[in-house]
This record gives structure tokens, C-alpha cells and sequence, in this order.
DNA sequence: AAGTGGTCTAGACCACCAT
DNA sequence: TGGTGGTCTAGACCACTTA
């Protein structure tokens, strides 16, 4: 026999105000887990301890995990049990990398390291970030390898406070994916990401790392990566080579 | 008192193989819309209806409209009643229209058409559309206006036999949206679309349509767009001058 | 065999909308 | 006021996983 135990939670009352009954429970689970109660990868205790913890039905209890496993935060396994969602290199490839062979040829990237370096944040990056101009933060650039050839060309501006003791090793170990490092080294997990793309020139500096011409048309994609409650936590200027592939998007949901 | 119907659905009995009872239920309804039995816009009947219509309870009949609403399929009204998805004018702008100015103003875009052709498939549109090389087709050039400047030139190409009797005039009418046009007039919904985008330089036709010098950098992008059943309906390749305006993605779930 | 999530039911009550 | 979808419950049973 098992000894009841809340798991930390108060019970969620139905009758006050705060919207729907799921809601509340939901917003309960997503507070435990950016707590860091339940860390990435790891198990939530059952749906039947977690309904009873809360002072809600099963019925109700599975609805808010419905919302956050709709959005990624969360993982059911039948049989095994509900987990907090992991930045696999496999959600990595399909949700937040968008580069293919023209022909359709999907390949994990190659990544190196071109530089490191903390530095102030200047006016583009601070106003995606939502940080003050001047703040610290770390500058990385890497060069992104599809067979061997040089594709895309990286620049990202990471707060200094959010990453505190990020080191340019860190980023030498070669990480299965830069947003699993965040992860599991920071516990700072990217949900969703805003990109504007457009054609440019190429400028003569992303050109040599691409090993293209200077004037060359290429994809300039700026990304800001966010995190839960729509928090940024990273901005990313990718330089594409678009002679031999493409940035591929599957476009459905609306808003 | 209300005379019981069956709506036209045969009872959807549990046990027999062919997955989830809700799977079936969403599947029942999705051929009883594509049917055209509940055009665009129109109303489903009421849940309880449907629901003693299939013979299952109203928990699993809502599972199945959950799921189609989900898709964008079905759309619920509180207190009205579950309608089909209709492509308005707003859906079209989040939805499928993915282009606006660089300080982040969104704009319902000016249509002009160009040109209107019958003709025969060319490889790679055949190839796009799944169907065979030199089948006739509807070719449409479109130039699309923001703030009184031409942003994109688009070339459509649609099956002719998805699309009989479409003509120019149709196509003058200036619709309210394209993909709400192929709804109304042909049946045809446009549920998702996917895009393949590069940077090139422009080539002399599309730099004069967009006012620009030949050899600008700008965004080529291919579009096929699919509707229920993931059937291809429209190829379409945009050429974008992104100097002043970008295209923009949200991102967010994996596959 | 025990524990987990997945499906399905039957019904009560609430919130919203039209008339 | 009556009809619609939205929420919530309590429980039964199934399918899958692990030991």
C-alpha cells in the first residue's frame, strides 16, 4: 500500500475565479516543471496520484495534460508514464531546423565553432531579447556542415545572466543540439521560435565561411528562440547558402 | 418534440477493428464534409444530435470534433453550434501569408492579375501536383501589392480538372482570398501548404513586375498546397522583394 | 501481475447566444 | 426561454510496458 501524498501541490477549488477548472491544473504542472521539480526527460507521478494531489477528476486532470502535451512541454508514453519533453536531436531536425537538399534530403548538420566571446549586447539583439542595450551577453558563431559542405553560417547573442558559466568548452563538446545543451546544462527549454527571413547579398565576411562569392544571393534568417511564457532566451542570425538547398516550411495552423 | 435522425451516418459500432471509436467517428464526419453534405460555412448539427446519429456517447463524439477543430477543419461557436471552416479573410492572413513589412505592420495584400492561361503541365509543377506531364492546367500571374508597392509576383498552376470552368473574370472579381474562392466556387479547401524557399537573383521578368534592377537578391518560394487527404490542388512559385518587408514563421511543433 | 496511459460511457451543471 | 457548446465528474474497461 501506498502512503497518499500531495506531491507538492495544493488543491485546485473549482468554484473561484481564474478561468476553467484545467486550466488552473495546468498552469499548476507548467509552475512545477520550470520550478525544476520535474526536470527534463524525467517522470510526473501518474495521472491517478496527480488527480488526487490536486483535488480534481481524472477526467479534468488529463485535459490539462492534453494542453501541454499539444504544445511539447510534455510526453505520454503509454505504459510508461508522462515525461517531461527532451530536446532529441529528432525535435531538433523536425521542429527547429529548417534546411533540407533541394531534393529532399534531410541530414543532421555538421557544427563548428568559428568564435566565443562575451560582449555588450547591441540594439537589434537587445530589443528581441527584451534586455537593456549594453547588457552582457555571450557571441557565438558557428558554421553548420550538410556533406561536408558549408550551408549555413550562425550568429547568436545569448544573456550573459540566463547562461551564467557558459564556456566556449561547453560548445567545443559538440552537443547533440545547441537547444539540448540549453536544456540540460541551464534548464532553459525553447518552446517555440519567431524567424524573419529575406534575400540579401552575401556580405564578404559570411561569404569566406561559406566559401561563396561576395554579392552572392543568399537567406539571412533571423530567429528569436523563446521559452515558456514567451520569454526569449536566444537571438540567431543564420546566413543560408540557397544554391543547393532549401528552407523548408509546413504551413497549417493559423495564429 | 423533434423527429430523431440518423443524419444520414450509419452507427458506429465499437468493437470492429479500424482503431479508436472517435477515430472512426472523425472519420465519418470528414467524408460526410468533403461529400459536401455540410458546405463551408454552414452548421454541423448539435453535438447530441450527432452524437445519438453515430450511436456513441457524447464524450467520444466530442473527442472526434476535438481533433477536427484541432485540424481547422470544424470551427465551435459557444452557444451557436459547430461550423465548417471557412477561409476568411483573416485565416488567410495568419494562416497562409507569411509576408510583412520589416517594422512588422501586417496588411491584407492588393491583388492585380497579370495573366490567365489554359496550357499544359510543365515537369516540375506535374511533379508538385502529382499528376501527369503535359495534362492541362490553369496557369495565373498575380502581383500583390502592399502600401500601393508591388512586393510579390506570383505564377499559379491548377489542375484543370479540379478546376472546371474557372475564368478570368473569376479571377478579376478580386476575391476576398484565393483559397477562399477555390472553397466557395469549387469545393476545394486548402488545409495546409508546404514551402520551399531560396534566395536568387531576380531574372529580368520579375524584377520589372516588382520594380526592381535585375540580380536583386530576392526570395523565391514554391508553394504546393494540399487539401484533405494531404491532395495536392495548387503549385505556385512567389518571388518575393524582401528590401522592405520579410517573411516570417512562427515555430513550434515538431512534425 | 501490477502499474501506466488510452478509450468510452452517462450524466450533471455552467456559460453563452438567439429569440 | 430554449438550444448550443464548455466543463467536470466517477467509474469501467482496454492496451501497453516492465518486472
Amino acid at each position: 500500500m501506498r502512503r497518499p501524498t500531495n506531491h507538492g501541490f495544493e488543491a485546485v477549488v473549482p468554484g473561484s475565479a481564474g478561468g476553467p477548472l484545467y486550466r488552473r491544473v495546468k498552469l499548476a504542472l507548467l509552475r512545477a516543471i520550470e520550478s525544476g521539480r520535474y526536470p527534463a526527460g524525467g517522470a510526473l507521478p501518474s495521472e491517478a496520484e496527480l488527480s488526487a494531489a490536486l483535488g480534481v477528476s481524472i477526467g479534468t486532470l488529463r485535459h490539462a495534460v492534453d494542453e501541454l502535451v499539444a504544445e511539447h512541454t510534455l510526453v505520454r508514453r503509454q505504459g510508461r508514464g508522462t515525461f517531461v519533453a527532451l530536446h532529441t536531436i529528432d525535435r531538433f531536425l523536425f521542429g527547429f531546423f529548417h534546411v533540407e537538399r533541394s531534393d529532399g534530403l534531410r541530414e543532421v548538420p555538421n557544427l563548428e565553432l568559428l568564435s566565443f566571446a562575451r560582449a555588450r549586447v547591441e540594439d537589434d539583439a537587445a530589443q528581441a531579447l527584451g534586455i537593456s542595450r549594453g547588457d552582457p551577453v555571450f557571441l557565438v558563431e558557428n558554421r553548420l556542415l550538410l556533406q561536408g559542405q558549408p550551408v549555413i553560417h550562425d550568429r547568436l547573442v545569448l544573456p550573459a545572466l540566463m547562461f551564467k558559466g557558459l564556456s566556449e568548452k561547453r560548445f567545443r563538446e559538440r552537443p547533440s543540439s545547441i537547444y539540448h545543451l540549453y536544456q540540460t546544462e541551464f534548464g532553459i527549454t525553447v518552446t517555440q521560435a519567431l524567424e524573419r527571413a529575406r534575400a540579401v547579398a552575401a556580405v564578404r565576411a559570411a561569404a569566406r565561411v561559406l566559401g561563396i562569392a561576395t554579392g552572392t544571393p543568399v537567406m539571412q534568417v533571423r530567429r528569436t528562440a523563446l521559452t515558456f511564457g514567451d520569454k526569449p532566451v536566444e537571438y540567431r542570425v543564420s546566413t543560408i547558402n540557397t544554391a543547393h538547398h532549401d528552407y523548408v516550411q509546413l504551413l497549417s495552423r493559423p495564429a
